[in-house]
DNA sequence: GTGGTTCAATGGTCCAACCAATTTCTACAC
DNA sequence: GTGTAGAAATTGGTTGGACCATTGAACCAC
């Protein structure tokens, strides 16, 4: 592995103009201080001012969007989705195969991974704040599960996510998100497993009761458990609709 | 799916255009069977054959280029750079200020993760064969260790991929490679640290020994420490370049 | 062969519309 | 005044056509 050296004849490069678009908008959003939410001009003014057509600010906002640094909105506009600044790496990640019930499976280890990991630093790292905004999460999806007597995804995936966030690592929500998605798309079709991760549900209170106690072993064991509960799950839905031997 | 004489590029026909062109360019090149460093139609010609515009098809490629499963080079095509199947997960992921000693710590701490799941797992589902295949990698490195006075990130990486193929999930390979390549572009720099992963070796023969001895929780612990002297090192290399007060 | 020239093919950029979804404003009924 | 349905403006999505810049192959002079 050469690494150490530079190339003696680096490749020159003349066009770039959808990079240069990019770095320009990212310096625009830091000397503007935007943050994730807020929205950016539209593509015509952006066009305008850049000097360049619309088309090639459209291009680099396609690659943005592809990044998942951006979402763009017909009729309303583009916003940011996560924080962006002028020096970020960038390490597109495609995982081949995933819709069937081994690929479904071979996701949930490596969350199964991610969310120990992140819940233990969570309750090493988080503050106060981070505390308190997990058992809000917690509080509300407790709520949805007893009036609709039921798993909330929307609500429990929002739990899970603040403890991405007080993790003080992004890369465990971005990976994870990724997964989630994946996992979306397989559950359109309900697989038939009736209380589907209602076994899941205590286990969303051990885990914030180790964080708030700063406990660390105690917050990935908890988690381990609730993962397993989500294996457990889908092996019953998958044996219900007879995937195991699908391809 | 029993196509048999389909057209291997239909007319797209729905809303969320440049979506259903990618999922229509999968298919066709699945069907053509055509692998990395293949040509790929012109723009113009997909616009026809797609009947929509030209820019929707560009719109299209550069997310694919993006994604890095293509590349354009103008006056040339288009050429395949990775394989690309209709049931692809994309895992964009992007580090804030992946240039600092932050930034490489985070990574590290999904490395962590990961490889104590990975070893865990591979302690479980590894046979024979696998056992085998990771104590060969493990001999070439010692023997490289000892010859050269030092660690070598060649044979060192070898070793690990052994295992993460071992553990039966590919996902694990695909991502800890990722965050590897991400390593040695800050690499190129030297940390000025001597002796680096020098503390590391012995946990290759203890984690090996566990994987062999079918222990789990024994390997999780052994990678936990491995990685745990990595990250040590870091941190006297961040000292040793002042690195940690760097934006 | 070597080195230029020409020329067609291909990706990159631009423009000027129009479409579709969303938001905002307005006028009307009550 | 209030509420609401509908018109109008805003904004991203798509189209078609044009031209530029680079590439690569065929061709030619030497």
């Amino acid at each position: 592995m050469g690494h150490g050296v530079t190339d003696p004849l680096p490749p020159i490069q003349t066009t770039a103009r959808d990079d240069a678009v990019l770095k320009a908008l990212a310096g625009f959003v830091r000397q503007e201080a935007l943050g994730p939410g807020q929205k950016l001009p539209t593509e015509r003014i952006l066009a305008e001012r850049l000097k360049v057509s619309r088309n090639t600010v459209r291009e680099a906002l396609t690659r943005w969007e592809g990044l998942g640094l951006v979402e763009r909105r017909q009729g309303s506009g583009t916003y940011l989705k996560a924080a962006v600044s002028p020096d970020m790496l960038h390490m597109p990640l495609t995982l081949a195969g995933g819709n069937d019930f081994a690929g479904l499976m071979r996701t949930l280890e490596i969350r199964r991974a991610l969310e120990a990991e992140a819940a233990a630093l969570c309750a090493v790292r988080a503050g106060k704040a981070e505390v308190a905004e997990i058992e809000r999460k917690l509080d509300i999806m407790e709520e949805a599960f007893h009036s609709r007597a039921g798993m909330s995804s929307e609500e429990d995936w929002e739990f899970h996510q603040s403890v991405y966030r007080a993790s003080g690592n992004p890369l465990f929500e971005q990976i994870i998100s990724a997964m989630h998605e994946l996992f979306h798309r397989f559950w359109e079709h309900p697989l038939g497993v009736r209380d589907f991760g209602h076994a899941s549900f205590p286990y969303h209170r051990t885990i914030f009761d180790c964080i708030a106690a700063h406990d660390p072993e105690g917050a990935r064991a908890e988690a381990l458990k609730l993962i397993a509960t989500v294996e457990n799950d889908l092996k019953r839905g998958a044996a219900n609709l007879k995937l195991l031997d699908r391809r």
